[in-house]
DNA sequence: TTCAACTTACTAACTAATCAGTCAGTATAA
DNA sequence: TTATACTGACTGATTAGTTAGTAAGTTGAA
């Protein structure tokens, strides 16, 4: 009924640990196992309150990936405020990308649950384009900054962009894959990024055939 | 009861028709509306059909999953039997590999489902973990076959991997990567690699400073 | 060869539990 | 007095799983 209002009052101090409920229930036991009364018990409220502010299960969870990518989103903003050098912050926003995904034991499984679920919910699938576009942008203007050109840029990115969630997945599943072995990947493909800076900065001055 | 056997008698037109609608229903609804009642219709048996193949749910869906990877792991071994040279090899496994996550409509979103799933549940985790290695030791194999040192080849393994699912994550929610970018990317990589055996067969022969 | 005992492969009908969502009502504060 | 922020108790629908039964073989001894 309410259609496109968000629910209620945001930043109300039950509805927000409501979400954070939410969070927790989809990353202890999955959408699939996901239930009002679960998330109920975890937010310490009745399940009638959760329908109260957020009429239904589905938009419930909506709400929970759109705080969760509105958070990730504020961090790496901050991330990249500070980072004066193009290298350096293109590293920095991987590091808070592919940490979020990683690291923190409670988003870890979160996120390939919003991959599927973006597979059968139009709002979803629109909210994860538009992250995943904004975070290639953000790479792609890092590289054009640090002097590629704009189309080998945007083939970086994409490139990039596939690393992290690769590589996540990746380290989930195979013994190998380490924390490590992730790393020199990233920094071998950003040494090759900025050997070809300095090759086009130099323009065709290496043609040195004896 | 029945424990560790495979349940009743495999290669079953009915077991069989019930697995293809497992996972037509996975592709079309996904797991989390995954019924008994929509299975069985999808594979004109009734519901008690189902658990008399194969007791629980959770073991009819850990099941679909298995003989997925069964058939993905056949197709692969047979696409590599007919290919000699090691990097052609190596390019035609990525394309079986890639391709099934990301051409066919039905099997597209069912590997992120397999990677969710796993998550919560041990058996899939180990599925997973083994077809995981398997494609990996196939990659590391091509490549020291062609000539890279096991470590290197170790990594470039990975990235390979990585690249494979992270790109197909890509594809589902970027405008951009499309099959011909993930494509561009996959061949410039496979061209770096071809590039280090050449660098380290002729050794160290081009130290050519003027 | 035949018939009884047994197995396999199911189905229709059921059940106990669980689920999302509703509603009437209460407390608090503006 | 009116709106907000809830709760407890409920409901109708749906669910995984069970059960009793049936039809179609298969086996094996007389």
């Amino acid at each position: 009924m309410a259609g496109q209002r968000i629910s209620k009052q945001m930043a109300n101090s039950t509805s927000q640990s409501i979400i954070d409920g939410t969070l927790l229930v989809m990353a202890e036991d999955g959408i699939s196992n996901l239930t009002t009364k679960l998330v109920s018990q975890r937010a310490d409220v009745s399940t009638a309150a959760i329908h109260y502010f957020f009429d239904t299960k589905d938009k419930l969870i909506y709400s929970a990936f759109v705080y969760m990518i509105k958070s990730l989103r504020a961090e790496i903003l901050s991330a990249r405020k500070t980072e004066e050098d193009p290298f350096m912050r293109l590293r920095h926003t991987i590091e808070v990308n592919f940490n979020s995904t990683h690291l923190s034991k409670d988003a870890a499984l979160i996120w390939p649950q919003l991959w599927v679920y973006s597979g059968y919910d139009q709002k979803a699938n629109r909210l994860l384009k538009a992250y995943s576009a904004r975070r290639k942008s953000n790479f792609t203007y890092d590289l054009c900054a640090a002097g590629l050109d704009r189309a080998k840029a945007r083939t970086a990115a994409t490139k990039i962009s596939a690393l992290i969630q690769g590589l996540w997945v990746e380290s989930l599943f195979g013994q190998s894959a380490t924390s490590e072995e992730c790393w020199s990947i990233f920094d071998a493909v950003l040494a090759d990024l900025a050997q070809e800076t300095s090759k086009s900065t130099k323009k065709n001055s290496s043609k040195e055939k004896p």
